[in-house]
DNA sequence: TTTATTTATATCGCTTGCGACATTAAAATA
DNA sequence: TATTTTAATGTCGCAAGCGATATAAATAAA
C-alpha cells in the first residue's frame, strides 16, 4: 500500500492521464473533422480521402501516384486502393507512364472534373459549420503554422 | 477559355487548395503523431487506440464499455472489436454487468495493469523525440485549448 | 556492360473507424 | 401492468492506413 503510494509519487506526474496527452486531441479533432466533412461529401459520393486526392488532382491533373502520395503523405499501399476505387467509381484514369513506364499517370475524368464545380462551397460551408463564431476564426487559424511546423518535425521523426 | 478565367474569378478563391486545407493539416499531424508513438508502444504489443484504452483503464478500472467510449469519442461498433481484440491479447476482461446485465465491464488483467509501469516513460519520450527544441513546447500547448474549443464545436455538430 | 541499388507500384494481412442494422434489457409512459 | 422508448452492446460490410513483402523498371556503380 505504502509502496503503491510512493511508486505514485515518483513516476506518476499526471501525464498518462487522458486529459493531458496531446496526441488524443489531435486524433480526436481529427476524425471528428471528417465526419463534418460527411454532409458536404456524401453527396458527391466522395470520401475525405478520396475529396483530398482531388484537391490535389483539380490543382494539377495528370501525376503519378508517387506525387499524389508525397502532397498527401502517403505511401503507395494506401494510394493504389483508394486510386482502384475511385478509378472503380469513376472519378479518375490511371495509364502508365510514358517516359517512366513504372510509374501510373492519374488523370481526371470528366466526371471527376466536374466535381470541381459542386465542391466549390465546401470550405465555406465547413468553415460556417464548424468555427460557428465568426471572431474564432483568428484564433482557430493560429494553429496552421505550429501544425505544420509539428509535420515537419514527425515528417523527419517517422522518416 | 475566357469563361473558364471568369469562372476561376469569382468561383475559386484557393480555398481549395490543399496548403489552405485546415483538416488535411488535422489529419496528416494525427496520422504522423500516431506513426511516432510506434517505437514506444510496440515493445508493449499495442497500438495507439489501445494504448488510449489502457489511459482511460489505468485512471480507473472497471468500466463499461459506453464509459470508456464517452471518453475515447468512438462508439460501440469501433469499442467492441477494439476490445475483443485486447482480450484475446490478454490485456483486459470483458464481464457482465452486475445491476444492468447489458453493460459489458471492462477491467484489466494483471498484465494490463502491468503495463501501466512500462509506459510511464512514453509521454516524456514523445516529448523529447517531437517537440525537439524544448523552447519550441509552449507555443505547441497553445494549441490544447483551440483543439478542446474545436472537439467541443464538433462533437455537438456531429451529433 | 554487368551488377547493385533505388524507385514506382502493387498485394496481403491486420487494425481502425464508422454507417446501418439487430438484439436485449432497462426505463419511461400510458 | 402493458406498451413504448431509450440505452448498451453487438454484428456486418466497407474504406482507410500501414507494416511487410514482391515485382519490374530505371539508375547508379563497379
Amino acid at each position: 500500500m505504502r509502496r503503491e503510494r510512493y511508486k505514485w509519487a515518483i513516476m506518476d506526474n499526471g501525464q498518462l492521464k487522458l486529459e493531458n496527452q496531446f496526441c488524443f486531441r489531435l486524433y480526436s479533432a481529427a476524425r471528428l473533422m471528417m465526419g463534418a466533412y460527411h454532409p458536404y461529401l456524401d453527396p458527391l459520393g466522395i470520401t475525405y480521402p478520396q475529396y483530398l486526392v482531388l484537391l490535389v488532382l483539380w490543382e494539377q491533373d495528370k501525376q503519378p501516384v508517387c506525387d499524389i502520395g508525397k502532397r498527401l503523405l502517403l505511401d503507395t499501399n494506401t494510394m493504389t486502393p483508394l486510386l482502384q476505387r475511385m478509378e472503380k467509381a469513376g472519378l479518375i484514369t490511371r495509364t502508365r507512364g510514358k517516359e517512366d513506364t513504372r510509374q501510373r499517370i492519374v488523370s481526371l475524368t470528366k466526371q471527376g472534373r466536374a466535381l470541381y464545380e459542386q465542391a466549390q462551397h465546401i470550405p465555406e460551408d465547413m468553415r460556417k459549420a464548424v468555427m460557428m463564431p465568426e471572431s474564432k476564426m483568428e484564433e482557430f487559424l493560429q494553429m496552421i503554422p505550429l501544425l505544420d511546423q509539428l509535420i515537419e518535425a514527425l515528417k523527419k521523426l517517422n522518416a
